[in-house]
DNA sequence: TATTGTTATACTCTATAACTATA
DNA sequence: TATAGTTATAGAGTATAACAATA
């Protein structure tokens, strides 16, 4: 049979890092909303959830917490995420997206979308579907912090 | 109409970053074949292609040239590459991977298969083979150098 | 002149270890 | 003691710019 768990991962393994670098590449090439990968995500995650700690950002991402201390700090320094203290919990952080923020997320987003949107213009309608019927799946099978969450108590 | 490219764009922004987090990170956690996944991947470029030059590797990665030079050097370190002069063309460079690279390479195909496919075993026949079909879709978008070689002459 | 590759430099992403402050 | 976060340090990946060697 050929559809073993095996096969699709091989599939993946080959197939899902060269996705990945035509997006970074084609981030990078948009010389305004310079957006890294990781940024956006960060971005629109504070954009869903105003106000997150480091912490809920560093389970979203799948990253350890001083990792994302550093990305978050690219992000303050340039002014597309502020970060107060917590009103209750002294130790803890809010983390909110700008206004700055907001409008290079959304810049960002648009160019990016367009541009896979542009890339997949060209695929069946049938195919497009095996796509969205796949991203479904995969996204609870990798949902991010998923294998953490479930090894931490 | 739920299945138009922008659809299918935005699925794939959202899931491929995050499967691509993962599979990082299960590379890092095997600590003796530890390969990072674009050293993984120029690995398998040089088992399957032997005495490819610098650019050959840098056009399969879509990478730039410096850029390549670079993540070679890393391998010819740690004993996995070789590089040597080419007979005929002095400037040029033959890469061959060296039989401790393959025998890393292998384990290390093993262990990230075996934990991706862990990973898909709870996943039905259907869903498999929508992301089988996916892949196949993707790469033919997506493959690697596709965008440079369009545009280069 | 054009091509192949390297070096220099710099930034981001990521990790682990060690630390501070607060609870 | 336990939790939230930062700082220190380090390696990998990537880029652009400048260069050397060869064709």
């Amino acid at each position: 049979m050929s559809l073993t768990p095996e096969v699709s991962a091989r599939q993946l393994l080959e197939v899902v890092p060269a996705v990945m670098r035509d997006i970074r590449s084609q981030m990078r090439s948009r010389r305004s909303p310079d957006l890294t990968v990781p940024q956006f995500r960060t971005l629109g995650f504070l954009d869903r959830n105003e106000g997150a700690s480091l912490s809920d950002v560093a389970r979203h991402m799948g990253l350890t917490p001083p990792s994302t201390s550093h990305l978050v700090d690219g992000l303050i320094a340039r002014g597309l995420v502020a970060r107060e203290g917590h009103p209750v919990d002294r130790r803890r952080v809010r983390l909110t997206i700008t206004r700055s923020g907001l409008s290079i997320l959304e810049a960002s987003r648009r160019g990016t979308l367009a541009y896979l949107a542009g890339k997949l213009s060209g695929v069946s309608d049938d195919e497009r579907e095996a796509i969205v019927r796949a991203m479904e799946t995969l996204r609870t099978v990798f949902a991010a912090g998923a294998a953490r969450q479930t090894v931490v108590k």
